[in-house]
DNA sequence: AAGACGAAAGTGGTTGA
DNA sequence: TCAACAACTTTCGTCTT
């Protein structure tokens, strides 16, 4: 604690004043300025009760996209003062009120069922609020551009949650998000890319890399293995063997060789059942990365 | 006996005419 | 729109440890 305490660097006095109008911390002392131009980042209105800080507050709760309306309610009234108007401005009233309630609703109700389905998918796949967040901002774009029409609720759901793990790099593989959405692989895979094309939403290709730290956690590989793996995947991507290849391949394949190197060997079978492609395939991967980056010799020394 | 390896045939998706 | 094609899977038989 008491190295918390800020000591004026000139004459090591503790009297330290902030002025908060100026922004500026001085030394009662020697009259130093330690710190100027600070942001006070407080509120500067003071709030007596319940009633003052309704009246000077000026912000809401946070903003999101999880919410179907952003958060952000706001309804024509129905109290009040509109029976002080009369007549006309009172029937005009009432038409406007039907009017947004039957906009909204139509979409309104889509959005709060498709978001509370994407918030358990996502809950299920212990997905970060962040690619929640993604993932509703992309379903209410899509709803508004009525690419969900023909297509069901759930698919679109799904393929904008895929979407949204990509773009923030917490892949995770259609097998997965067909598992936790109960909705067919392909089916996924063609809303996705429906999507996406529409929005014109910018996928980068994914990145074997971002796969490995869950593929080694599940198979429980050291860390010295998984920061192999990685090393592994970056010779290989230097060598071109990764173009055209499916990521998750390259990523099983880079882990298996790298688990042999530090004699934490696992099977090809338990590999490839955690990264979800056939042990043929991690061979095939294997085999090639054996051949260009030469590491044949490495796991011979490992084994003798 | 289990795991690794390889060949052959099948599948879904992309591409180019 | 259709055929060719590459990547990946499935299946099955053989080899190694």
């Amino acid at each position: 604690m008491a190295s918390n305490i800020k000591k004026c660097p000139e004459c090591g006095g503790i009297n330290l004043i902030l002025n908060k109008d100026r922004g500026e911390i001085i030394c009662k002392d020697c009259g130093f300025v330690i710190e100027e131009k600070m942001v006070d980042f407080g509120q500067e209105w003071r709030e007596f009760d319940h009633d003052q800080a309704d009246k000077r507050r000026r912000t809401g709760a946070p903003m999101t996209y999880t919410k179907f309306d952003k958060g952000l309610g706001t309804d024509i009234g129905q109290k009040g003062d509109v029976y002080k108007l009369s007549g006309k401005e009172r029937n005009k009233y009432f038409r406007l009120r039907k009017w947004q309630y039957r906009i909204s609703t139509a979409i309104e109700r889509n959005l709060k069922l498709a978001l509370a389905e994407l918030k358990r998918v996502g809950s299920y796949l212990k997905l970060p609020k962040s690619v929640e967040e993604e993932s509703a901002r992309i379903y209410t774009l899509a709803v508004q551009r009525g690419l969900v029409r023909g297509r069901s609720m759930e698919s679109v759901v799904s393929g904008a949650l895929y979407a949204a793990c990509r773009r923030h790099e917490v892949p995770r593989t259609l097998d997965e998000l067909s598992e936790a959405s109960g909705i067919d692989k392909k089916e996924i895979g063609r809303t996705y890319r429906f999507v996406t094309r529409e929005l014109g939403i910018r996928i980068l290709p994914s990145n074997p890399v971002d796969y490995l730290p869950r593929f080694a956690s599940a198979l429980k590989l050291s860390a010295e293995t998984q920061s192999k793996a990685v090393e592994i995947l970056e010779l290989a991507q230097k060598h071109e063997l990764t173009s055209g290849r499916g990521p998750t391949g390259i990523a099983a394949a880079s882990l298996y060789v790298a688990a042999l190197i530090n004699n934490e060997k696992r099977t090809q079978r338990e590999v490839a059942d955690i990264a979800g492609v056939t042990e043929v395939t991690i061979r095939n991967r294997y085999k090639e990365l054996l051949k260009k980056l030469n590491l044949k010799d490495k796991i011979k020394t490992k084994k003798e």
